[in-house]
DNA sequence: ACCTGAACACCGTTCAAGT
DNA sequence: ACCTGAACACCGTTCAAGT
């Protein structure tokens, strides 16, 4: 809520000129606490004492913004992957520090969505990639198998993402947000929705990290040959 | 661009009051032609003859709008979907549905990925499910089995609307897109992106329908027992 | 070279006023 | 009961003007 005196809530170093750098690590900070729709190159601008066209002079626009981000978060979790099992065990590591990311980062899986084909995608594409290739997965399903993987992993974070969304607009914690979606479910025809039904108490007490390795497994189970 | 005058772009029935059921139609003829960023509540106003402030009415805001539209097409998509086949060949069939609607209407992924818990998406868990549990896969694997899927097919839908809005901004079509986007890969560093190159030919090639199959035959060969 | 901040062309949503 | 359309509180982005 700083007006434009001589310190805004963050960083306070201003004392050089703004860098893209800079603006990037405000935006990552705004997301983190405000979601998707929380980041606004008013409110950006705010942080950092300046003028929302400021911004412009660093960033094309807010989509260069975004995949600014996404670049940043992604590389880290990639260069910190291990790689020091065995290629089954490397993917399924890199898939849970993806989902660690996506979990500290709730907007992270969304935005990953929508950004196709760009860098952080193709770094991803390329890590598990070279452990398909060490699994022995033979060249003609490398392309096959390598976009069920990311298009899975995408599909998680980008619900989770929602889920996020959803219990924030809602005010509501991870608990109760679960029994309130429980308490539906139990409410549907039983009739109609017999499995979902069947479902509710699993959905009370699932882990999401543990299914989404798991996910993983299953995955990899269809892929190798035997 | 009609104005309010006394015909307007599409239906021009309005002898009657507006009613949900025609706005939701209205809503998915302009997101079929416009995309995402298309539907707004002024052009879709417009179209209906109206003002904005008549939707509310009927409506409770965007995102109701945007989960009836879903709803809508989902609900038609699983109605329709064969179920006369073993269990494996009416999920990769519900899933072929799901994709053709997806792939029909670019905007559909994206919208059901953005609405987590709501109807349309319990259609799809409830037979998907009923058709693990006709498979055989035992009670624990039930949820892991239905979500794998769920995330997988969501991820798939997801990435074609991203896809699809990428190149709707840049004019491009389905060829010349994908032109664009394997001569980058080529581009990319040979040390530090092998595995991404060794895909550019496919990708050119590939058949995006023909490897959601794939992928869902090598989720459900992970599922299957033996 | 880089920043400022008013201005432009939009949004979703509300609400008094109409019929 | 249902519709109208101006108004409100926002957006992303631009751009003359400043330093």
């Amino acid at each position: 809520m700083a007006k434009k005196g001589s310190e805004s809530g963050k960083g306070q170093r201003r004392e050089q000129s703004l860098s893209r750098e800079q603006i990037i690590q405000a935006a990552i900070a705004l997301l983190d606490e405000s979601g998707e729709e929380g980041l606004t190159f008013r409110a950006l601008s705010e942080r950092l004492a300046t003028g929302p066209g400021a911004i412009y002079w660093h960033i094309a626009n807010k989509n260069d913004l975004m995949t600014a981000a996404c670049d940043e978060l992604i590389g880290k979790t990639i260069r910190e992957a291990s790689l020091d099992g065995t290629p089954q065990e490397n993917i399924r590591l890199l898939g849970l520090a993806m989902f660690d990311a996506m979990d500290a980062h709730p907007w992270l899986g969304s935005a990953l969505m929508h950004a196709p084909q760009q860098s952080p995608m193709l770094h991803i594409v390329e890590r598990v990639g070279q452990q398909l290739k060490a699994m022995g997965v033979p060249k003609t399903k490398h392309w096959i198998s390598a976009s069920t993987l990311l298009n899975y992993i995408l599909g998680v974070g980008g619900r989770n993402a929602a889920n996020g969304v959803y219990a924030r607009a809602n005010g509501l914690n991870r608990t109760t947000a679960l029994d309130a979606i429980a308490t539906a479910w139990l409410q549907l025809d039983a009739g109609e929705y017999p499995f979902v039904r069947s479902l509710a108490a699993q959905l009370r007490m699932h882990d999401d990290r543990k299914d989404f390795a798991a996910g993983i497994a299953l995955i990899l189970k269809g892929i190798s040959p035997n």
